[in-house]
DNA sequence: TGATACATAGCTATGATGGCTACGGTCAAT
DNA sequence: ATTGACCGTAGCCATCATAGCTATGTATCA
């Protein structure tokens, strides 16, 4: 057996989210990390190979956290897709608000670290079925996608500030919530189902 | 009468923001801009006072520079608001594919640069207006919020690469356009305009 | 016209910080 | 005792940033 763990990965991966969330990326620096779990920077290497392979696990990590709150929101299968929908968008929405710089790291790749697409997937199915009960089949991944784009630069720009001009913020997302959910239902319509 | 300027301020801002595009933040270190204007770092910090303003600047010109095409495709302020909402979202794709580190700057910030409110809310007028048009008075900034939105989100997830796996981006796009666009027009509706 | 003063551009040199590597010591399990 | 995992010290290199110097050219005044 092997000398048991002192300072684990999900230690360093725990305190670079913290750092992260309190200082940004640039707060989120080896020695800050290392501090944290009480060791010297340069033996975290022994777990990470590098910063950016430290940062692509918190992502890692993030994405899965929101996945799980999402699927948990989306509930029933069988439901009314509609207020499932509700809850889902609420659901990554106030996850946002709790961790405002994980889920700008998750959702601003394209720089660094490199989009987890699967784990993202995995966090999008729900979703995807919520849309093709909405939208039908045929239409659930553009459905899916248009609704996903709404929610990701809606809390997007709210985190970055954007909104804080004038007017009622969770009015206009209640209103983005309404018009989409209503211009999907045209798949409800269709079949019937309405 | 001082000394006329050999390197302009504009000269390292635009210079920047070729860095930014090639290399990424990452690439665009001081030294690199000095390079590429012919000077030593150092002598930067008579026209910058430091990197990060450097970047600010950098996205100030980038959102400028949107919020001009985004004006020239809005066109014909009395012309039906549906194909010009149409015009200004491919205009601010297309910009996003011609700039994508830039635009990323942009519509990212939170971390380093602050956000320029104003910038953007210039920017952003001509959809107001359109949005206005669209939906009516009293819902047009939720209804700008919402389309805004989605097309940032859906521009940024683009870029990112999330839509890598299946389907067509394309269609995605028009679909999330057409079914905003008529969400939108119960205003015209409303107001016996359709 | 010619000399002086000054503002500005640019440089070299230097400090500070952070990522990362090399290497060595310590301790537990075998 | 040997092995292997863990962690530290020392040090390298790149980068941002600053301090202080030199040079150049314009402007002003004799």
């Amino acid at each position: 057996m092997p000398t048991p763990e002192r300072t684990s990965l999900d230690e360093i991966v725990g305190a670079g989210r913290d750092l992260l969330e309190s200082g940004g990326l640039d707060g989120l620096t080896m020695q800050a990390v290392a501090h944290r779990v009480g060791v010297r920077a340069p033996s975290l290497y022994k777990r990470v190979r590098n910063r950016n392979e430290l940062i692509a696990l918190i992502a890692h990590a993030t994405v899965r956290e929101l996945g799980a709150r999402v699927d948990a929101a989306a509930g029933d299968p069988d439901g009314d897709p509609r207020p499932a929908l509700r809850r889902v968008a609420r659901a990554a929405r106030d996850f946002a608000h709790e961790r405002p710089a994980g889920f700008r790291l998750v959702f601003t790749p394209g720089a660094e670290p490199r989009l987890d697409t699967d784990a993202l997937e995995a966090s999008i199915a729900p979703v995807l079925r919520l849309a093709s009960g909405l939208a039908g089949e045929e239409h659930a991944l553009d459905a899916t996608r248009t609704f996903t784009a709404w929610l990701t630069g809606f809390v997007s720009m709210e985190l970055a500030g954007a909104f804080r001009l004038g007017g009622d913020v969770e009015r206009a997302f209640e209103f983005g919530l309404a018009r989409l959910t209503s211009a999907f239902a045209d798949g409800l319509r269709d079949r019937g189902l309405l």
